[in-house]
DNA sequence: GCTGTTATTTATCGATCGGTACAAAAGAGG
DNA sequence: CCTCTTTTGTACCGATCGATAAATAACAGC
């Protein structure tokens, strides 16, 4: 309900994506206030004055992130068939993006920010909360798959989440580390080994 | 051949111990000098002439946290008659001191630095490499248990070695997330199934 | 045009960053 | 004792950190 005042000179949301491509490339603790006011195209005070500051910026921005990512995520994990289906999917969807060119390799949520200083705590935190969720997101459609018959009632949809989960973080490493896509589904098929028959 | 001079008054490894700790706690970029003054209980000076800077202070103190954890997990990988028991062993060891009070949680080498500033990427070409050193470790483990007939001949040592690498990333994150030795070891044994047969 | 409200630019703020200059101190060798 | 060498503690360097104060500018409502 702010219509009155000077109008805003800059688009937020462009410049909340060129933030969080910032943090994604660089991580919490290795972007700068002049970072990202240079990549925003913006001068400090307005940055404080839209977003509040850098860890509120950091929070919108990763907000942001999993808006864009979970779309297709959602889509892998719920329109397969079969939970084997539907977890090979989003692998293989996070195998091609953590390699594409033009973004940050891996994934934002995974690598921003996992040690630091205590001041960065709640940032850590955060980030954690976000990687509990995907795993219980995983877990979730194991269970349904379980429920639907096409997972073995001996399978522990738990043990196998956590599983897949740590796959996904130990990939996103290995794309910063340079893999190729094709590394990564290697990785990829491997890991569906693991699947309970 | 430093037999002139005042003498040091602090023990030099026990300091270097200390800075070990903090940069793993903190991470690099997390650990300001300050920090690694306090930790070691010696002034800036001090510092910078027993180990340079703080880059030079971390590779040692990175090469200590090797050294230390090699011995267990050259063990791990050598003494297992087949390189099946052999990897499972490391990273049922991984689990282990992973999880374990009393000592940061998670692998140094994978938690220290993924992202960062322009100016820190040494130090993750450093880490990368040190990462890329233990899954040749593990890849070497396992095509000489393909020479020695314990592995199927079907099976790709690369790829294996991949595979198990981010298994032990993502146990690092995980870790670090707060999970137990316990959940730690499930993971392990759910990427265990994925052993060629 | 005037008032109220918000965004803008400029110029900082105190704190902390990694890294040192300098002089006193502690040993070895003469 | 004196000299040489290295380490020590203190005090400080310029640069950068995240965050703001203050004044001006641009709009809406009247």
């Amino acid at each position: 309900m702010a219509s009155t005042g000077r109008p805003r000179a800059f688009d937020r949301q462009r410049a909340l994506a060129a933030a969080m491509a910032v943090f994604w490339e660089r991580g919490y603790e290795g972007t700068s206030l002049a970072d990202l006011t240079e990549a925003m195209g913006i001068n400090r005070p307005s940055l404080y004055g839209a977003f509040g500051n850098k860890e509120e910026l950091f929070a919108e921005a990763l907000a942001l992130y999993e808006g864009i990512e979970a779309e297709q995520i959602t889509k892998a994990l719920n329109e397969a068939p079969t939970a084997r289906e539907a977890i090979e999917a989003t692998l293989r969807y996070n195998a091609r993006v953590y390699a594409q060119d033009g973004r940050p390799r891996g994934c934002m949520i995974v690598l921003s920010l996992l040690v630091g200083t205590p001041e960065s705590r709640p940032v850590r935190n955060l980030l954690a909360e976000r990687r509990r969720v995907g795993e219980h997101e995983l877990r979730d459609r194991i269970a349904r798959g379980q429920a639907e018959g096409d997972v073995p009632s001996s399978a522990a949809p738990r043990q196998l989440a956590a599983f897949y989960t740590a796959i996904l973080q130990g990939m996103s490493i290995t794309a910063r580390d340079g893999a190729s896509r094709e590394q990564l589904d290697g990785i990829v098929a491997t890991a569906m080994g693991c699947w309970p028959k």
